[in-house]
DNA sequence: CACATATTGGAACGATCAGTCAGTAACAAG
DNA sequence: CTTGTTACTGACTGATCGTTCCAATATGTG
């Protein structure tokens, strides 16, 4: 019996997501997500809340979306560290290849509102977490098949190799070139040998 | 024969490098600051500019003042790796301490502002090349000095020790444990070895 | 004491902010 | 067709944004 919504909510959150990734959270205006979402004023606010709420489902849908679909790679069976080694390449390149320089929306949200904004903070740190977690795995795995020197602490490197991400990110933002981010990439990777 | 000002504008200035460091740009209101600073719009806009020529000299502070008194310390004659190593393990204990997780207003603004801001993204590159300069002066210090094995790559290493210290900034503002904050930033410095 | 000058305090500007709401439109069930 | 339910529309709110402007004020010099 209800009129039935003009839009799909998850294209228009993917929408919102490019805005809020390339712009960040303060500077988005609603007016800017009304326009990339296509829809108006009433519908947003009945679908998805206030700026915040839509903002903390942004979160959510990179999180499992986006995250959660490259970081799945790493839980396949085969070899662990070849594995790793290449997704850690193809994620620089991967942001390196971006000509907006957006990062990654976990960081850039991070850095502007963790401090101030504990609901948000709370569930960007599961996610790093979840990252973290991530590595943990493959690098056990990597282990347990002999690839990975047996001196090596999983743990320490798996919280290395997150942060060292983080850092990337912020190089590349900085404008860094490409060169100077892969030569980086490689020197932190020799810690893996 | 004029009548002087009332403040100190480098006092002034110090007090808005804090408001823009613990809210970060966008966020940080002229109401704020003009609070902050204590002094009245007149006063701020005829002596500062407006609101980004202010950062602009407050990013300037910062960088000769803050950064610029701590990295000196690494260009100081005597033992290279050993200051680097309490160098890093002491900026580390800093940004833990500090009970408002600010991060490093460096940082912080690459990751808000450099891919809107291309005046300010600038400003701040060349910042971070002064770091990794450093970082590179000192390892080719530490090489000269048969501290650091010969196979090493000043450079490279300096690029990395920039990035983990940024990646570490992210954590440290994402609410990382001191312990996993402290275990990272050792197997990090493994590098060195 | 008075002039010249810069600072000061605050009113006011238009623009934009996030969010609200009453009125209209569209669908499905009875 | 009527009715109930939801979605859309767009004008509107009060607050806040960065910035401008000016009269009042306070100072050091002649």
């Amino acid at each position: 019996m209800p009129r039935p919504k003009e839009f799909i909510p998850d294209e228009a959150l993917e929408k919102a997501m490019q805005v809020f990734w390339h712009k960040g959270y303060e500077a988005t205006s609603m007016e800017d997500l009304l326009e990339a979402m296509d829809l108006n004023r009433g519908s947003l606010y009945d679908t998805f809340g206030d700026k915040r709420q839509l903002f903390l489902k942004v979160i959510d849908r990179y999180c499992h979306g986006f995250v959660g679909e490259k970081f799945s790679l790493l839980d396949q069976p085969g070899p662990a560290l070849p594995t790793l080694r290449l997704f850690i390449r193809g994620m620089i390149e991967g942001g390196l290849a971006d000509p907006q320089r957006r990062g990654c929306l976990i960081a850039n949200s991070v850095m502007e509102l963790s401090p101030h904004e504990k609901e948000i903070a709370g569930t960007l740190r599961q996610v790093l977490k979840l990252i973290e977690d991530t590595f943990f795995r493959v690098l056990t795995r990597a282990k347990q098949q002999g690839e990975l020197n047996n001196g090596k602490d999983p743990r320490a490197l798996a919280r290395f190799l997150a942060t060292m991400m983080q850092g990337t990110i912020v190089m590349i933002k900085a404008g860094a070139s490409a060169d100077a981010v892969n030569q980086t990439a490689e020197t932190a990777l020799t810690i893996l040998d």
